[in-house]
RNA sequence: GCCCGGGUGGUGGAACUGGUAGACGCGCCGGACUCAAAAUCCGGUUCCCGCAAGGGAGUGAGGGUUCGAGUCCCUCCCCGGGCACCA
């Protein structure tokens, strides 16, 4: 048999899998189900490193799962709207769907080429006519149900992508996650999704999930739930005493105990009632101060520096502190966001820094109303300690004294218990071409009207110039623009813009357990038998974006009654791995660094790509290209070659007849093997699987030499259990040796299964401490009793010369493990 | 500031529940084979003292619990990530 040439059997067993079906699943397939599912990727070209590190880990589940006979859904598809296809057609007028087929045939191709296997029926991509009808569709029911709508607001502008931005796209530091331009606030209309109707779900439905903490601990920021009381600050008259005439300012608090501390009020400079407020002597110098805020960038403003005396502005209007009855000033601060709570909040500076350092700036009186402790030097005190000075709170710790004010609030009807949630509703249109269309036209007579669900898809005309307007396309295509209002007949305007394409990707997943559906997006029963994802794989900078998107979708389209009541999750199991790094830094096309695994496949061949990918490190973490260690891993496949075929040296030939101690040793170690590698896959420890392997063809090749030679059936079940066990790892060795061998597919095997029986070790290697530190080493029984091990150990030489004479102190017994003598 | 990870040889890492620290790979050193080289096979490789036997030190720092700590607890330093004027 010759020598091991990747470049001529990888094609053979790749076209091979395609041509058997092998990874074909139909929703009617008899074995359990299993749903293992690796983020769509981006068509941008060929598949680079990272592209294969992350669908390696998932072919390798696949074929490990299909193994041990479950029936194992692998689909892939494409997340092909977006951006860059748009700015590539700017520069070279290629079409971005020209452009976009093309990369998705070129990044197919290479993930074929490093043996990843999925049912290449069931594939889609966002931009199919198919696709795009069903996520209109959804927007519709979502439209129907309140879960879609047109609002004003003061939204994320990106200079260098010429759209608007999720609050989710930009980065702490203001800028574009895409483009790192600076995102300039814009008050513009555009469409959200209403996910904040979803905050509380799911910030709840975390807790069921099986993800990584780190991941459930972004989300459960990003939602960023607070708990405590709204209630209303009377507007005060002259003699400071509530005026009934007009509306009280709400306000937000999580600490309603410190309400007897509040000397002042503040309102966000952009409060509808500013105006209204505004006291006439004031008013020159709040209209200052407003346009001073205004001209502040965004990221200034956020910024926690600056003097605190610029902050803000008195309204010269006073409020009442209903706790207390005192009338208190009513200022202004730019600190204060529209946004979050009521826009207005009152000020506790003894318990609130920020408010301590206003009240200072300002010359506001301070009043503590919780006590320090004794040691406390600060200024604010957040911490906990009994209520002073707030008359009937007086004496409760901050929990009772939270729950009797607002027991008082709602007695007094002024206002009651209230959570609040960071997250924002999802601002879905951008002002671009590539992306899918929002199915609505706006109609002089009957303004916005939802297109009905036959007319849809709202397809993308190809008949447009791609010129750097800064502006969609779709406005300057009349036969787009305008159209007939589907509702009175009369003329109306298409909306051109787009939708944001974590649309598309917030429901792709459950589009490939039912691709070809003409009716739905999905039938129930499709959902009902694969969902949710058994086994999601992912990169972790989709930690909030995606992965809340998908789910808010998921538990809508349930409430809708689209997907099943009981899908509440979408992925049950999220697995986050590392990025593939250069140099310590990003791997990227701008930067010119991307490593192209076709020249590795074909120097080294797919399986000593993905073996090296596997071996490298653990799959969570990031990972330098440097540190790959290629050669030796190919040198191993080599070296598992000449094993199998057979052409490995040896010095003697095998033997057949009884089996002698060495054999029973090689044939323990090959259950310990099966034992191993199935415990490694089911905790993602695929590094160490690969050294399991590595060593236990190390102990193959001792054997192979040892003075007696092999026994004929010995080495062959090592053999070929080890083929076995690396077949989901390294699939074309294993597949090709494996038909040399038995003449049969691999991939169609069952995973092995381990003998406990011979998993029991006879002997065990002893180690004898003295004071903890390890003086010997003895070879007992495995079934050794205390009193034996310890006799033992203490009858050892070297432990003799440690004791010196002396009787120990204790004896402890751990065997057959360990015995450690104290003296 | 708060919340998650992480810090182990020259190097990537291993040690899953407190019990042989450094598996496996890379690199390096040596041996076999060869005219020679490559490839291959075998062996060595934490540091310090020692010819060796052996001894000592050692998992970011310091303390603690324990017969025994990389692993548990406390204090701190450093690196990566998330959130952050959210009331």
């Amino acid at each position: 048999m010759d020598g091991y040439d990747p470049a001529a059997i990888e094609p053979k067993w790749q076209q091979r899998w395609i041509d058997d079906a092998t990874y074909d699943i139909d929703n009617d397939d008899p074995r359990p189900p299993y749903y293992v599912l690796s983020m769509y990727p981006y068509p941008s070209g060929p598949a680079h490193i990272g592209h294969v590190r992350n669908y390696t880990f998932g072919d390798l589940l696949v074929r490990y799962r299909t193994m041990q006979g479950d029936g194992v859904l692998s689909p892939i598809g494409f997340d092909s709207f977006g951006l860059p296809a748009e700015n590539a057609a700017i520069k070279t007028g290629t079409h971005p769907r020209v452009h976009t087929d093309a990369n998705i045939e070129r990044l197919s191709s290479s993930l074929r080429r490093i043996g990843a296997v999925y049912d290449w029926r069931r594939t889609l991509s966002s931009h199919d006519p198919d696709y795009i009808r069903f996520t209109q569709w959804i927007f519709l029911k979502f439209y129907e149900a309140g879960l879609v709508y047109r609002a004003t607001a003061p939204v994320n502008w990106c200079p260098g992508c010429q759209t608007v931005l999720a609050n989710e796209q930009v980065l702490a530091d203001g800028t574009c996650e895409r483009s790192g331009d600076m995102a300039q606030v814009r008050e513009l209309e555009q469409w959200f999704y209403r996910i904040t109707a979803y905050a509380e779900e799911l910030l709840d439905g975390l807790d069921g999930l099986d993800w990584p903490n780190r991941v459930k601990t972004m989300q459960r920021n990003w939602i960023g739930r607070s708990e405590g009381a709204e209630f209303t600050l009377p507007i005060a008259d002259e003699n400071g005493q509530p005026r009934h005439d007009i509306g009280g300012i709400p306000v937000f608090t999580t600490r309603p105990d410190t309400s007897f501390g509040m000397t002042f009020a503040v309102m966000s400079p952009e409060h509808t009632r500013v105006s209204e407020l505004t006291a006439d002597h004031r008013r020159a110098e709040v209209e200052a101060f407003i346009d001073a805020v205004a001209e502040r960038s965004e990221i200034e403003r956020l910024s926690a520096g600056g003097p605190a005396d610029k902050r803000g502005v008195d309204t010269g209007t006073r409020v009442v502190n209903p706790f207390s009855g005192e009338a208190i000033p009513l200022f202004l601060a730019d600190y204060v966001l529209t946004t979050y709570g009521t826009g207005a909040i009152m000020a506790v500076p003894g318990e609130d820094q920020r408010d301590w350092d206003f009240a200072i700036a300002y010359g506001l009186p301070i009043i503590r109303t919780v006590q320090p402790p004794d040691d406390f030097d600060g200024e604010a005190y957040t911490g906990d300690g009994p209520s002073i000075n707030s008359d009937w709170l007086n004496g409760l710790l901050m929990d009772e004294a939270k729950a009797a004010s607002i027991n008082w609030l709602e007695e007094q009807g002024i206002g009651e218990r209230k959570t609040n949630y960071r997250l924002r509703d999802w601002l879905l249109s951008r002002q671009r071409y590539w992306g899918c269309p929002i199915p609505v036209v706006y109609c002089e007579s009957c303004g916005t009207v939802p297109l009905p669900y036959d007319d849809l898809p709202v397809g993308l005309p190809d008949d447009v110039a791609f010129m750097p307007t800064g502006r969609s396309p779709l406005v300057d295509h009349p036969g787009f623009l305008h159209t007939e209002c589907p509702g009175c007949g009369g003329p109306a305007r298409r909306e051109t813009d787009t939708m944001d394409t974590f649309v598309d990707s917030s429901w792709y997943f459950l589009r490939f357990a039912d691709p070809r559906n003409q009716e739905l997006p999905f039938s129930q029963e499709a959902l009902e038998r694969w969902l949710p994802v058994d086994q999601y794989i992912g990169g972790v900078e989709h930690a909030i974006l995606h992965l809340m998107y998908a789910r808010f979708f998921t538990r809508a389209l349930s409430d809708l009654g689209v997907a099943p009541t009981g899908l509440r999750e979408p992925f049950q199991r999220l697995f986050t791995q590392g990025m593939v790094r250069m140099g310590g830094g990003k791997m990227s096309k701008s930067r010119g660094n991307l490593v192209a695994p076709e020249n590795i496949i074909e120097a080294h061949g797919a399986d000593a790509l993905r073996l090296s990918i596997l071996q490298v490190k653990p799959p969570a973490e990031d990972v330098d290209w440097e540190d790959f260690g290629l050669e030796g891993c190919a040198r191993f496949l080599g070296r598992l070659w000449r094993l199998a075929a057979g052409t490995a040296e040896r010095a003697n030939p095998a033997r057949s007849g009884p089996a002698t101690e060495a054999d029973h040793a090689i044939d323990a170690a090959t259950h310990r093997l099966i034992d191993r590698i199935t415990s490694e896959f089911d905790r993602w420890s695929y590094n160490t699987a690969v050294a399991g392997c590595m060593e236990f063809t190390n102990e193959l090749y001792r054997y192979m030499q040892a003075d007696d030679g092999p026994h004929h059936d010995t080495l062959a079940f090592a053999i070929d259990t080890l083929l076995l066990v690396m077949a989901p790892m390294v699939p074309h060795i294993c597949a090709e040796l494996w038909e040399v061998r038995r003449g049969e597919n691999i991939h169609a095997e069952q995973w092995p299964t381990a003998d406990e029986a011979k998993l029991v070790l006879d002997t065990v290697t002893m180690v004898v401490q003295v004071n903890g530190k390890v003086r010997d080493r003895i070879e007992v029984a495995a079934d050794i009793a205390d009193a034996e091990a310890e006799a033992l150990a203490l009858a050892s030489a070297r432990v003799q010369a440690h004791l010196d004479g002396d009787a120990p102190r204790r004896v402890i017994a751990r065997p057959p493990k360990l015995v450690n003598v104290v003296v």
